[in-house]
DNA sequence: AAGAGACGCAACCGCAAGCTG
DNA sequence: TCAGCTTGCGGTTGCGTCTCT
């Protein structure tokens, strides 16, 4: 018997997703979560399958992810990483808050690779490549520098297991011993700056002033100078120029958050006691660069954070599902 | 200017792990 | 323990865009 599809595929939409059916997953996923990816397309009225949904959710819409190309340190972070980790790119992603398992796959294919070789390493297994092998390279051999054992690949496999198992250990050890802290979203503090509060508070203040409006503050050149890289995305905010995008937004009516204020002295909104005030301004979920600082600053001073009354001051996040809870 | 090949990235596919009854 | 189901992961593909000739 064969396996059976993971999903029923009649009727079932493939290829680039529409604006249209971002609209319908994001205002799905905004007033339910996702409880279900499975049964979601029929409950959103979506015409895909689960799995596709789920992709093009974690993939691009979920309102963390940072687009553009990588940074020089989240390129040397990836590295790095795949030199401990192997090919495990959803555990290196978890290392790269705002960034996909996809995303690094493909940077690491389209760029790291390359670049690797040019410096004469071997991206495989991070070695200094031998001038055979630099030769071959250079002609564009395709053939894997890593010796799999061909005729028996379930003794392949168990190999890489344990191999896998010792390089997590090492791995462990190795952080221990450097002492390098790993919060619980698996963002590395000793490498990448903490914000604090008020410089969080700075991002958006300056998110702020790019428009004068104090309802609607989207930062659009965020969203455009950020996927400028692909000029082939499609992106809703490449979709779209500046002003439609933001209509767009406006036609989902997505919930705008009552935010701190963003005000021209932003750390005073934070007082003596370390407490936030009550000062609350409006912004646009998207204009959070990074869900974990958000996560972070949401469940750390739930007990801290209180809205002006009048509208929705407190909201329910974690890693699988986040909805807001209007008060 | 136009065609061909290279490139980059979103999306798909199949497998495996994990969960549940 | 096992079967069925869902989710997550990594490899691969397809196609739009870019660059070179």
């Amino acid at each position: 018997m064969g396996r059976q599809p993971c999903c029923d595929k009649v009727g079932l939409k493939k290829g680039p997703w529409t604006i249209e059916e971002d609209k319908k997953l994001i205002n799905f996923i905004l007033t339910n979560g996702h409880c279900c990816w499975r049964a979601l397309p029929k409950l959103s009225g979506l015409l895909r399958c689960g799995k596709s949904c789920r992709l093009r959710w974690i993939n691009y819409l979920r309102p963390d992810l940072k687009r553009g190309l990588l940074s020089e340190y989240e390129e040397q972070m990836v590295i790095d990483l795949h030199a401990q980790l192997g090919n495990r790119w959803s555990k290196i992603a978890s290392h790269l808050p705002g960034r996909t398992d996809n995303e690094i796959k493909n940077h690491w294919n389209t760029h790291i690779k390359k670049k690797l070789r040019k410096m004469g390493i071997d991206p495989l297994t991070h070695k200094p490549l031998s001038e055979q092998e630099a030769s071959q390279q250079a002609q564009g051999s395709k053939q894997s520098l890593v010796p799999h054992d061909e005729k028996n690949p379930k003794k392949d496999q168990e190999d890489q297991q344990t191999k896998d198992k010792q390089e997590q250990l090492q791995l462990e050890q190795d952080l221990d011993k450097n002492k390098t802290s790993i919060s619980s979203d698996g963002f590395c503090i000793d490498e990448v700056p903490l914000l604090n509060p008020h410089e969080i508070l700075m991002d958006i203040s300056s998110a702020h002033h790019h428009t004068n409006d104090d309802n609607v503050n989207i930062n659009i050149s965020n969203f455009t100078s950020s996927s400028s890289s692909s000029t082939s995305s499609s992106c809703i905010s490449s979709l779209l120029p500046g002003d439609e995008f933001s209509k767009f937004l406006d036609e989902m009516e997505i919930l705008d958050l009552k935010w701190l204020s963003t005000d021209d002295s932003p750390g005073e909104n934070i007082g003596k006691d370390g407490k936030f005030n009550n000062n609350v301004d409006t912004m646009n979920l998207w204009d959070i660069n990074d869900l974990s600082s958000l996560d972070l600053f949401m469940n750390n001073h739930d007990d801290d954070f209180v809205g002006n009354g009048d509208g929705c001051s407190r909201m329910v996040l974690d890693q699988d599902s986040w909805t807001f809870d209007l008060l």
